[in-house]
DNA sequence: GTAGGGTTAG
C-alpha cells in the first residue's frame, strides 16, 4: 500500500463526493496500517486530514499511535505522546499504559518502567492482568526470578488472574536459572490455584531435568503427565531425543524417534534433524545419509540446517567431494545457502590445502548475498596461515576488524520518522 | 480500528 498512498487519497476523495465520508473508523484502519509499517510522515499527514473531515483522534487512535513507535524502539516519543493525550482531552487507559510499559521492559529501562507504573497509581488507573503479565516476562527474561514469586503473590492480591502462560514462563525464568526444583514445585503447585499445566509447562520442566542430567526425574515427570492427561508433543519428544543426542546416546534417540509414531506424534523435521546430527556428529556419516533420505521419502523437504549438519559430518570425515556435490545439488532448490553452510564448504576445502578454491568459494558466498560471519574468516584464516600464507592471512584478519568496527558504528541512529514533529489536533 | 506472556534442530 505505501505505493499506492495516492490511491488511498483519492478513495478518500471520491468517498466525500459519494457522500460516504471517512468516519473514525476509517482513519483508525488507516492509522493502524501506518504504524505497523512505520510510515510516520503519512501518519502526520492523516491525522492532519482528520479536522476536516469532523474527526478527532480518539483514545483507540492513540493506542495505536503509541504502540507502533514503541515497537519501533522510540519509547521517549512514545512517553511523550502519552504524557501529551491530557492537554488533547483524552486520558491515557490502561491499553496505552501497558503499551508504553511493554516498550520500556523491552528497553531494560526498569527505573523509566517504575516510574510509569507510579503513574498509573497516581492517575488512578487500575493495572491490570496484562500488565502483571508484561512485569512476569520482563522479570523472567532478566533473570529476577527471586521477585517474581512475589509478584504472582501481589497479581492474586490485585484481583488479576495469572493463566497458564503466566505460570509457564515463571517456570521457564526457573529453568533458565538452573533453578529446577522451584519450578517442579511451581509446575506441581499451580493446579491448587486453579490453573492446571499443560504439554509445554512440562517440556520446559522436562528440558530443565534433562539439562541437570535428571535422568529418573525426567522419567518419572514423563509418567505424571501422562497420567494428568498431558501427551508429550513433537517438540516434548525432540527436546528429548537432543538431550540423548548431546550424550551421544544417538541409539537411543532413533529408538525415541521410532517411539514417537506409538505415540500417535510424526517425527518432524527438526527430530530428523536432530538425530542426523548426532548421528553426524558419532562418525556414522551414512547411517545419516540413510535416515536424511527416510525423511525425504516420507515427504519432508531438507532445509539448509540438515544440510550444513551434514555437509559437517562429510566434511569431518574427508569427504571433501561429496561436500561440494551436495553443495552443488542444492543450488537449483529451494533451499537458501547461509554462512553456517558455507562455512563448512569453505572449512573442509581449507582441510584439503584447497585454500585457493576456498577464497574462490568466499568470494562466490559474497556475490551470492550471504554475509559471512565471525567463523567464516578464522576458518579462511587459519587455513591460509597454515599454507604460510603469512600476508594474505593479515589482509583477512583487518578486514575482519574494520568489519567489527563497522559493525559498532551502526545501530546508534537517532531518527524517528515524521513522528518528533508531530502537531495533533485536538 | 488499541496492549501481554511459554517449548525443539546446524
Amino acid at each position: 500500500m505505501a505505493k499506492r498512498w495516492e490511491d488511498v487519497e483519492e478513495l478518500m476523495d471520491e468517498m466525500v463526493r459519494v457522500d460516504c465520508p471517512p468516519n473514525i473508523a476509517t482513519f483508525n484502519t488507516l492509522i493502524a496500517y501506518l504504524c505497523r509499517n512505520g510510515l510516520y510522515e503519512q501518519v502526520h499527514e492523516t491525522l492532519s486530514q482528520m479536522p476536516e473531515h469532523g474527526c478527532t483522534p480518539d483514545l483507540r487512535m492513540y493506542a495505536t499511535i503509541i504502540d507502533g513507535i514503541c515497537k519501533d524502539g522510540h519509547h521517549e516519543v512514545a512517553n511523550d505522546i502519552l504524557s501529551r493525550m491530557p492537554s488533547y482531552g483524552l486520558k491515557p487507559n490502561v491499553v496505552c499504559y501497558n503499551t508504553v510499559l511493554k516498550g520500556l521492559c523491552s528497553a531494560e529501562r526498569w527505573e523509566e518502567a517504575e516510574d510509569l507504573l507510579a503513574e498509573m497509581f497516581q492517575k488512578d488507573c487500575p493495572l491490570d492482568d496484562v500488565t502483571f503479565n508484561i512485569l512476569v516476562d520482563f522479570f523472567c527474561q532478566n533473570g529476577l526470578v527471586d521477585r517474581v514469586i512475589e509478584l504472582l503473590e501481589q497479581m492474586l492480591e490485585y484481583g488479576c488472574i495469572p493463566d497458564v502462560i503466566t505460570y509457564t514462563t515463571v517456570i521457564n525464568g526457573f529453568c533458565k536459572e538452573g533453578l529446577i526444583d522451584e519450578a517442579v514445585m511451581l509446575l506441581k503447585n499451580m493446579s491448587t490455584c486453579g490453573c492446571k499445566p499443560n504439554t509445554i509447562s512440562y517440556t520446559i520442566v522436562l528440558k530443565g531435568l534433562c539439562r541437570a542430567e535428571r535422568w529418573v526425574d525426567a522419567e518419572e515427570l514423563i509418567s505424571h503427565m501422562i497420567q494428568q492427561g498431558c501427551l508429550p508433543n513433537p517438540v516434548t519428544f525432540n527436546t528429548l531425543i537432543n538431550f540423548l543426542c548431546k550424550k551421544g546416546l544417538v541409539e537411543q534417540a532413533i529408538e525415541l524417534l521410532k517411539q514417537m509414531l506409538v505415540n500417535g506424534c510424526s517425527p518432524d523435521l527438526i527430530s530428523y534433524s536432530t538425530v542426523i546430527d548426532g548421528l553426524g556428529k558419532a562418525g556414522k556419516t551414512e547411517e545419516a545419509l540413510e535416515l536424511l533420505n527416510v525423511m525425504i521419502n516420507k515427504g519432508i523437504t531438507p532445509n539448509t540446517i540438515i544440510y550444513s549438519s551434514m555437509a559437517s559430518a562429510l566434511s569431518r570425515e574427508g569427504s571433501t567431494d561429496k561436500v561440494i556435490q551436495m553443495f552443488d545439488s542444492i543450488q537449483d532448490a529451494t533451499v537458501r545457502s547461509d554462512a553456517v553452510l558455507y562455512n563448512a564448504v569453505i572449512s573442509s576445502l581449507c582441510k584439503r590445502w584447497e585454500t585457493d578454491r576456498a577464497i574462490d568459494f568466499f568470494a562466490y558466498m559474497v556475490s551470492s548475498g550471504c554475509m559471512p560471519n565471525e567463523s567464516t574468516y578464522t576458518i579462511l584464516i587459519r587455513g591460509l596461515a597454515s599454507e604460510g600464507l603469512v600476508r594474505e592471512a593479515q589482509d583477512l584478519l583487518s578486514e575482519l576488524c574494520s568489519r567489527r568496527y563497522r559493525q559498532m558504528l551502526v545501530g546508534g541512529g537517532d531518527y524517528c520518522g515524521g513522528i518528533t514533529r508531530m502537531d495533533l489536533p485536538t
